[in-house]
RNA sequence: GCGGAAGUAGCUCAGUUGGCAGAGCAUCAGUUUCCCAAACUGAAGGCCGCGGGUUCGAGCCCCGUUUUCCGCUCCA
């Protein structure tokens, strides 16, 4: 990463904030560690980015349907997705080489170095400790066995602590006896709503595998260090869809939604050399494939959405928490044998984006700091947001030239006949030249402007954001030409 | 969580050896303005992150704390 960068990467954060994008949550008490609040301008490119998902999977796509699922779920989704057990894993940290171990990791690969015995012994002592969450008892194993930090050589250890990935909460307004009764937990990803609602969607909607659900919606996980502004925030929202296939089909689909993904983020305009295919060497246990779409922010490649091949593995643990049938009949003819392909559990594809980071994504390549030769030879800076027009906060700004002479109520007119179509923002304060200024820092795309000839013969100017230029059109022109640029 | 740096007006930042809290831009009111951050006049804006300490006196020195950034660490 190129100082230059970082400096980019300040001046987009410190620009986010200043014309009301993102702010730090609660910032007038200190702020909340990576938690940000959208501003006015922020909420709106945020909707219209989820809505061009939205359409994209859903109204463009015959099987595809939405949900929208419930934040909290049944404690024992949790234990069936896995998260529960995989989520959380004791640390412990050496005080001389500052470096973090997981305590399972640490143990086990001492045992490696005994004799077979000696090995079974401790962790299966290992095992019990942790599973009854005694850490204090757990570290006293690991300083009874005197093992050591393989970079310090030194076994100074801190306290063993637990990091919960997952949010707990009560649930209900009295206490029970059982406190492990009232818990319940905060999705760490919107995907088990999908799975759980897997038969109630397939059969009031009547779809027929392949199909797909789609979902957005916030997420939470307590990440042991959250950073990078938006990049990763302890609460986040994702826009996921699950596509339900037949097993045996899960690699063509797999590379059917690799391709329709890249394509999506291609068609806002966004060149693909900014774009990078991660695929991962090691899928998690549950996946047969997987991989990421990493984008080239100012901070370097990373990953902005993932794809996974997920088997039937979701499906199959709620069948088994729930002893529900989680099973689809394909009355479709199998050629091989001339016969349905009867019941089965669907394998799962799944596309799953960051809107937060998708919102970062969207800022960083539309940021631009441009350098204007003035007439003098002189030169001057303007900060502009190229955001792709469908998704800037306001596509509109009406602006009349002056704040008399009648100027302003030709201006409100066209207001009104345009802000029911899309966002429209009026501003009659200050010089012309400020105004569209303002306009370029928060991305809006067009501006009119109205001028003593409108009142002659109808016709307007419209400046274009990205050049500059300037065009004269009819007032009645407007509209149509806005929606045809925001389609 | 560890190490380093920083926190002064809405924003960007000055602030001398420890001696009255400052500028530009932005905001508000008014005048003037016919196309790219215009000019003039005036006004408002501050617990100098927070809490202690040293001192006659602290924005400045010391300790603690908090937030942010950078580097580790972690990351389905």
């Amino acid at each position: 990463m190129s100082t230059n960068d970082n400096n980019k990467f300040q001046a987009i954060i410190a620009h986010a904030k200043e014309y009301g994008f993102v702010f730090p949550s609660s910032e007038i008490y200190d702020g909340l560690s990576a938690v940000y609040d959208y501003g006015p301008w922020g909420s709106e490119l945020k909707k219209n980015i989820r809505d061009y998902w939205w359409k994209s999977m859903t109204q463009m796509h015959e099987n595809i349907v939405g949900v929208d699922a419930a934040i909290f779920m049944h404690p024992t989704t949790w234990k069936a997705s896995g998260h529960v057990d995989n989520f959380s894993d004791p640390m412990i940290d050496n005080k001389d080489s500052k470096k973090r171990y997981r305590v399972d990791h640490l143990i086990e690969a001492h045992a490696e170095t005994l004799p077979e015995q000696e090995s079974a012994a401790l962790l299966s002592e290992m095992e019990k400790l942790l599973a009854e969450e005694d850490f204090a008892a757990v570290k006293k194993l690991i300083e009874d066995h005197k093992i050591k930090c393989s970079i310090s050589g030194t076994a100074n250890w801190t306290d063993v602590r637990q990091f919960n990935l997952m949010f707990k909460t009560e649930f209900g307004a009295v206490a029970s006896d059982n406190q492990e009764d009232n818990i319940v937990y905060l999705r760490p990803e919107t995907a088990q709503g999908i799975f759980v609602n897997f038969l109630n969607v397939q059969k009031t909607a009547r779809m027929k595998v392949p199909f797909g659900i789609a979902q957005t919606g916030k997420a939470f996980r307590n990440e042991i260090v959250a950073r990078q502004f938006i990049f990763r925030m302890r609460e986040f929202e994702q826009m996921e869809m699950q596509f339900f296939c037949r097993p045996g089909t899960q690699k063509e689909w797999f590379e059917y939604w690799k391709n329709a993904r890249k394509q999506w983020h291609l068609s806002l305009g966004i060149p693909e050399e900014k774009y990078r295919w991660h695929p991962h060497a090691k899928p998690a246990f549950y996946a047969d494939n997987a991989g990421d779409i990493e984008y080239e922010f100012p901070i370097g490649f990373k990953e902005v959405e993932g794809i996974h091949s997920r088997t039937d593995y979701d499906l199959t643990q709620h069948q088994t928490y729930s002893k529900k049938k989680l099973q689809y009949f394909d009355n479709d003819i199998d050629e091989a044998t001339g016969k349905p392909y009867g019941n089965y559990v669907p394998y799962v594809i799944e596309t799953s984006i960051g809107l937060d980071r998708m919102f970062l994504l969207i800022l960083s390549q539309a940021y631009d700091e441009e350098t204007l030769a003035k007439e003098d030879g002189s030169s001057e800076t303007r900060t502009v947001l190229r955001i792709p027009p469908k998704l800037a906060p306001i596509k509109l700004a009406i602006l009349p030239l002056t704040k008399k002479d009648g100027l302003p109520e030709i201006a409100r007119n066209i207001m009104n006949n345009c802000r029911d179509e899309f966002y429209c923002f009026y501003e009659e304060k200050d010089a012309i030249g400020k105004r569209y200024r303002r306009m370029d820092a928060i991305g809006t795309p067009f501006c009119i402007t109205v001028d003593h000839q409108t009142k002659e013969d109808n016709t307007v100017t419209i400046r274009y954001r990205d050049t500059m230029t300037q065009e004269r059109l009819p007032i009645a022109a407007i509209k149509e030409l806005v929606k045809d640029k925001i389609k």
